[in-house]
DNA sequence: CCGCAGTGCAACCATAGGGTTGCAATCAAA
DNA sequence: TTTGATTGCAACCCTATGGTTGCACTGCGG
């Protein structure tokens, strides 16, 4: 996975809805509706932030009957968690090398 | 840290300039002017890029002369790393714990 | 002292996006 | 088969925000 490709994933995260959602799926997988009886949005709503964190992957759904169950893919997650400490790795080895470079030794 | 705090950090990070902005800081400090001789934005657009980031502790700024110097925070992106680990392992036990029960064991 | 580079502030524009309501379609259950 | 729950789609509203331009302020250097 690029870097690139986390910024969706950056983005979808950095709503407080789409955490209450996550938060409220931690619970258990559930309906767009069901969220809906938890939590102060109309069903819509949560039903678009589902469409976005399917999307980046931070979400699945099973379809059941007439209803759609979500659940979390923890794995997600881990490996956003891993990629950005990746990154903040990187730029401190970088930012460490100009630093010695500066300082000639 | 509570996980709310860090959604305001994702949001940052959710946004394609602020990664330009962040890699071109990792070849070094540098002020806004000199990141807008980088980057096809102008100036102020990467003076509030810079804003939200430093809001966020993403990135600190130093004075030099009449210029301001601008510098990634790298125990940032560690720390929000470690955090959203934790929140990942936490929701898979949870969810383990569910699918335990619901499978009778 | 004067000019220019760098910054800060403010107004403004356009689009993305979070939210809503309304309605049609689907399908389990009575 | 009819009813009620659930979903999907579309239109719409309003605010946040990424972007721009223009101008005033500050401070180094000739």
């Amino acid at each position: 996975m690029t870097t690139e490709a986390l910024i969706p994933v950056f983005a979808a995260l950095g709503d407080e809805t789409r955490w209450s959602i996550l938060a409220a799926l931690g619970d258990g997988d559930a309906s767009a509706s069901a969220l809906a009886g938890r939590l102060p949005v109309s069903r819509q709503a949560i039903a678009k932030h589902l469409a976005v964190l399917q999307e980046v992957g931070l979400v699945e759904s099973v379809r059941v009957g007439r209803e759609v169950r979500f659940r979390i893919v923890g794995a997600r997650l881990s490996a956003t968690a891993r990629r950005l400490d990746a990154v903040g790795a990187e730029w401190d080895r970088r930012l460490a090398a100009i630093k010695e470079i500066a300082e000639g030794l």
